[in-house]
DNA sequence: GTGGTCTAGACCACA
DNA sequence: GTGGTCTAGACCACA
């Protein structure tokens, strides 16, 4: 069961979900992915909101739709495989600017990370 | 100037600068700090916005409320020493699970950390 | 028609009333509450007013926001029972106070108060 | 040290402060009372905190101002003796409007009272 | 001057 | 329709 947080717009969690189930590889080129209903009744969430997370991810060129058979995954490998670099990029610089705004330079961040947890 | 990011609520990102200001040293505990009509003008928003940021803040035990008199930095230096590293902390458990997210282990990320940017 | 007490701040006397409410039985665990304009034109305020209610009543885990379908009476019984004796003991614990303070003792009271009204 | 609750305006404090140390016997008839400084001092409050109380108490007639000499507790000794009953009537008063509000009896109220603390 | 409260009204995303 | 947020502006008690 996916735990929505209540501070970021569920359409965009769903996006997000979506391209880290790409990312892990739950897809290749091609494939066809899961209904509108099928994922909202899944996600258990109100199909517009999928509609909406369909509509951004195909916008993006992720996933294309061909008119009455659904949505499937396009076939650009290089978006495909931009995708993870692109996500641990922005990961990466959103860290770094955190801890920056606390007083850290990028070495005691990187530090700091490793004994962490 | 402040740019105020629209995705979260003004009064959020109140929160989150005015705790950073903190951080970096810009007050000493019992310090008055600016009055809800000063701070409102500096950042250009609503005084309303600055009481509820305000409203959190000492909810939170970080600033007190004195009447008439104004807002104070709480003398409580347990809760002002616990600021820094509870932001550090949050900051790296969430690079964390983003990059695990997307398939890093620990070990990866810290390695793509040092060499990002 | 309710009567505001005009040395307290409405939306406190909000709070008290809903809790009563509660406390009657009025609602169910899991219940919808009226929406806050409802609330609002009901009561004849602000729907401000009642945001700020609603928002000290999910803080205390009484009732629950649930974006954009309203709030529901929370389904923790555990919160729900506690309100009843949670009153009653304030209102005990208080009066003896009171008492107390002009030079009654707690049995002198219990008998003052038998023999009120 | 006095706590004085920010939820009521501390010269209404005050002047309820006065009343019990009255009514438990620290004043006589026709004793001067502490002057408006010495009693801000004892009391850590502004001096026209003070002033504002004693315009109150003196229009109750509990205490007088004797030109430039200070204020003096009345010689009317029906206000002193009726100041103790008046405030244990508005106590229980209050405590069985309270316990309604609940769904209380007058019986289950004074009940709950015995067994209380 | 200070915070506290309230209103009227607006716009937004989401469902 | 739902809550969330924000603005503009007002009035208040208190110090």
């Amino acid at each position: 069961m996916v735990e929505w947080r209540n501070d970021i717009a569920i359409y965009l969690q769903v996006v997000d979900l979506f391209k880290k189930e790409v990312i892990l590889g739950k897809y290749m080129p091609n494939d066809k992915i899961l209904s509108v209903r099928e994922y909202a009744l899944k996600l258990n969430v109100n199909p517009n909101t999928i509609v909406k997370a369909y509509d951004i991810l195909a916008q993006e060129g992720l996933i294309e739709p061909r008119s009455t058979n659904g949505y499937f995954i396009t076939e650009n490998k290089e978006i495909l495989s931009k995708l993870k670099p692109s996500f641990a990029t922005t990961y990466c610089r959103e860290f770094l600017e955190h801890m920056k705004s606390i007083g850290y330079s990028k070495a005691e961040a990187v530090l700091m990370l490793k004994e962490s947890e």
